[in-house]
DNA sequence: ACCATTGTTGACAACGTTAACAATTCAATT
DNA sequence: AATTGAATTGTTAACGTTGTCAACAATGGT
């Protein structure tokens, strides 16, 4: 920065405060700087930025992993607006191991980030700590039920299983079946499918099998856990799957077995990914509106240093396809 | 740090050398110092310690997007390696726009990086200029054909393309067509599609037709341009697709108007995707190492000190899938 | 008992920027 | 011409760490 105010013929501060681009800066003055600042392709470092001004244009971003299509879409959601407001996302990912997720938390707080987004509501008291010594901005994303640190951002999880356990019995099945996986991590999951079975139990026709996987979720597993069920319960009509990687599996299973879908088997995914809308027979789903979370979280962020936590419901839509 | 220091009454460089655990270091100050440490649930302030020491266990990582799936597993195996080496990853997504690209990765360099990760090969002056003056080891991920800036970590498109051409030719495949989207962005389809088609000529069964699409990939929009090709190429008996999105709307077109595939007609998609392999008919792909290409992509920039630039052929697979 | 070596701790300054305050300029008003 | 106040620029001192160098203690070999 000496150098360009140098070359520039002004003090650092002016330079400083063009870059910032502050207010009340002439013309001239902006000139002369950029000017300089060109002709020795400066750039300004960062770090001493955010050291003596304690504010720093980074966001963490910790969420559990990649290899679920949702977060993804997430994360395109928060840096849309995180690019566009001139921030940057530190990323970790906690692998859905609650230890991990500390750690990374730690990391990532030891930045000074300007506001944290985390995934899900449950965190402990390792975690509210640190954040409340940092006073730093949360934002929690994906459920809206809980006990949030900061604002929560999300969709109704057991809203949503009430939802599809009632599109279930409007459509006639009444043998109905669950499977999930990775041993319902997240938590949600297991939110999920409890708000489902008691919903199926208010209808009178109690869930007939739960089939929870040990393994991550995909369409292979999503196969052979449907085929385990129905083998193990051939009276099954219709199946919930905990997301659409497993429903595909399970239509794709349906699909090859010649089973006659929706008729002699049901089967009803979560999440509403675009590839299930392609299938032969379109998956039924529950659609979760993914990119736009992230976007909202990174929003609410950047809003809560005026506005106070908040709790915004995003909504969901029961995707009527062809399988239910 | 002062605290500390007082707390556990040595000096403050003593808190700094045991909280970045340096060598010689008795047990008695380490305890006394981790204990006060704890008392305070202190955490060190990294912006200061970057800034200090000229290094800054950050990592810029440039995407282009998210919602191809290739990225999320890029990112999972960066992760995956940076986490084990207490690094974190600053992200930057380019929305496959240049100038946009050149925007992130002037951000992304403002922090001093430890390493920079960027897509592809293709990087202008700019780009180029940037990062010789931040001196700053560069990985680039996906291609290894072209002028690299620092180090490569990816597979030879243009060898996928013939290998992708071999196969369809050994299968009896005549008249062969190709489906891209995006308008062939990146590159690197593009590099595909012209020794997909040059091998083809080769074998001395030239491509029938290209169908390049607008729109981002998607199963949809496959499916779409698969029917758009073959109304006007009803000669064609096999389609390459770009990416096994393309390629799987393309296969689920077929099994709903009931084409016999493989016999009818070919498909053959590009990166092996999980999902494609539980499909009925497993979809025929070639298979490129995602994650270890992240993985590796960060292990060499760590390496990147003491090694020089390397280029590193991840290699792929075919994968025969049932529908060549 | 001496010296060289290694291990351990501390004092001080500096990393590159910006907040806070001070000083100057300049146009508008009296 | 004098006065005022806003707009613009500059001076100084940090932000919280760590590199450098110095000092001191313990160790081991002669």
């Amino acid at each position: 920065m000496k150098d360009v105010a140098t070359r520039a013929g002004v003090s650092e501060i002016s330079v400083s405060r063009v870059m910032r681009n502050a207010p009340n800066i002439s013309d001239a003055l902006r000139r002369k700087v950029t000017d300089a600042a060109n002709a020795l392709s400066y750039t300004p470092n960062r770090l001493a930025g955010a050291l003596k001004s304690q504010s720093s244009n980074l966001v963490a971003v910790v969420l559990p992993s990649m290899s679920n299509a949702v977060f993804p879409a997430v994360l395109d959601g928060i840096e849309s607006v995180l690019d566009e407001q001139g921030l940057n996302a530190v990323l970790g990912l906690s692998g859905y191991d609650p230890d991990r997720e500390v750690r990374v938390i730690r990391e990532l707080l030891s930045w000074s980030p300007k506001g944290i987004i985390l995934t899900g509501v449950h965190h402990g008291e390792a975690v509210r700590g640190m954040i409340a010594q940092m006073d730093v901005p949360v934002v929690q994303i994906m459920d809206i039920e809980g006990d949030p640190i900061g604002s929560m951002v999300g969709v109704s999880h057991s809203h949503a299983a009430i939802a599809a356990a009632d599109h279930l019995h409007a459509r006639g099945y009444r043998r109905i079946g669950y499977i999930g996986a990775w041993n319902e991590r997240p938590e949600r999951s297991l939110a999920r499918r409890l708000a489902f079975e008691q919903q199926l139990q208010h209808h009178g026709t109690p869930l007939v099998a739960a089939h929870i996987l040990e393994d991550r979720s995909s369409a292979r597993i999503g196969a052979a856990a449907t085929i385990a069920l129905l083998t193990e319960h051939p009276e099954i009509d219709c199946i919930f799957y905990a997301n659409d990687d497993l429903a595909l599996g399970g239509l794709f299973y349906a699909l090859s077995a010649g089973l006659d879908v929706p008729r002699e088997l049901g089967l009803m995914g979560f999440n509403g990914l675009d590839i299930g809308k392609a299938t032969p027979i379109p998956l039924s789903s529950i659609e979760t509106p993914r990119f736009q979370m992230g976007a909202k979280a990174a929003d609410l962020l950047l809003r809560s240093r005026t506005e106070g936590p908040q709790t915004v419901d995003l909504g969901f839509r029961v995707f009527d396809g062809g399988t239910t």
